[in-house]
DNA sequence: GCAAAAGTGTTGGAAATACACCCATGT
DNA sequence: ACATGGGTGTATTTCCAACACTTTTGC
């Protein structure tokens, strides 16, 4: 770009003062980030759910949300939001995907923000305090308030996809584990049921789990070993993966 | 729930007219759209990038933007903004990821959802009239405005990652195409070469493309027959996948 | 000793990879 | 005739799926 070129440029360029006017309340939308929290327990997979505080949604169930502040970056809302709520911090956390439709809420124009967690129920012991806070089975989660449902059949789409691709799972279990909690898991999430021997031997040769030679306590069988995710050893990792398939 | 613990639950709950206040000018924040839009061309993955707008970053490319209307839906929006810019509607648009760091623009405060869209650059002539607004290699996209680098290189990550998994390469192909055509197109977005055979073969396993038993025009060699996507087929498919890999 | 789940190997088929030659066209 | 890329097949390897018996523990 000549020394003209890049002048006529600058002379059609705005300045930021002209912007601003542009960003001022008129083209204003209220943001929200809406969490959803899954857990495992009891070899089902959970989600966090709250009553709705909305009259016209009540009795109905929601996912845990609440207003982005205007000087608050969209990740430190979602963070300080389930922790509002749960007491965590220091877990998993990731954005899947934004929700805008005008009317999704009843109250005026709410673009949310999805964001998904994945926590140990037994592990973080969540002060569950107020009873309208509550684990469901995510087998049985519907008729949400909002258009909650359909965020969180996005989320839960989007869990079983990249659980097989991450690591995730490891978030949902205790830091030590029997194998069979680790399958109990996958099989959990995914909906379906795996061959125990080959799904072992899929976990060994990834050779990604440390022996932690210990054993279960208190099962009424024989009690599996227990191990431990080698998150250090998967980093390092990072794997160029290409394979069409469609 | 019991009918009373429903009666104390409503008490608690609020009205919507209650909800609105929270909805007020000073929680609600600038929301933009971003689109990165590929295309291919002459064997290389293009991106449509514009001149910024703004003093702060004269000279410098950016993404196409807008704001969204408060009473516009997001995906609307989206495809306003990329009809506006290219002149196109009908073509394949799909929200990424959302940027919601407090000071990723200068004027204020704007949280952008970026889109992706892919383009077929031989088939839809853009008016790029306007000589701001340019196809570039992707390989040489960098310095970007605003935070735009970083936007472009989720949704470039994304397009490989997807471009694996879905069809989505043939929206940045012609109608007709030849098996070569597709080939370079996979290696250009991936940056990786393949066996020739081996290519042929998993398409054609896949069952998938139409042989149109037309072939090649003008080619400076042996003309290579041409083939379509079989869109109808591809939908009744849906596989379940499974296969956990990381 | 019995119930319940842990642990362990082999085999066959499918899919991915590596690789080399002849063919059709334009110049 | 020759340069260019189109079109094809096979051998090898790797990965996945199917499958059954022995071991350890609690009761």
């Amino acid at each position: 770009m000549s020394a003209a070129e890049k002048k006529a440029l600058e002379k059609k360029s705005k300045s930021i003062h002209a912007i601003q006017s542009e960003l001022e309340n008129t083209n204003r939308i209220a943001l929200s980030v809406d969490c959803v929290i899954f857990g495992f327990d009891e070899n089902k997979l959970k989600v966090l759910l709250i009553r709705s505080d909305l009259k016209k949604y009540s009795g109905k169930w929601s996912l845990l949300g609440d207003l982005v502040f205007p000087k608050e970056d969209l990740d430190d809302a979602a963070y300080r939001i389930l922790k509002q709520r749960t007491g965590l911090s220091d877990v998993y956390l990731e954005q899947v995907h934004t929700f805008g439709a005008v009317d999704r809420h009843p109250a005026g124009r709410v673009v949310t923000v999805t964001y998904c967690s994945l926590i140990n129920v037994q592990h973080h012991k969540i002060n569950i305090l107020d009873n309208e806070l509550h684990w469901h089975d995510v087998q049985t989660v519907k008729d949400l308030a909002f258009d909650h449902q359909q965020i969180f059949d996005t989320c839960l789409k989007q869990l079983q996809k990249r659980v097989q691709e991450h690591p995730l799972g490891f978030n949902l279990l205790p830091k030590k584990f029997s194998l069979r909690d680790l399958q109990n898991l996958y099989e959990a999430i995914l909906d379906v049921k795996m061959d125990r021997r080959n799904f072992r031997k899929k976990f060994f040769t990834m050779d990604l789990l440390i022996d932690l030679n210990e054993m279960e306590q208190d099962a009424p069988h024989r009690p599996g070993k227990l191990y431990k995710f080698n998150f250090e050893k998967y980093e390092k990792k990072q794997k160029k993966w290409v394979g069409i398939d469609f």
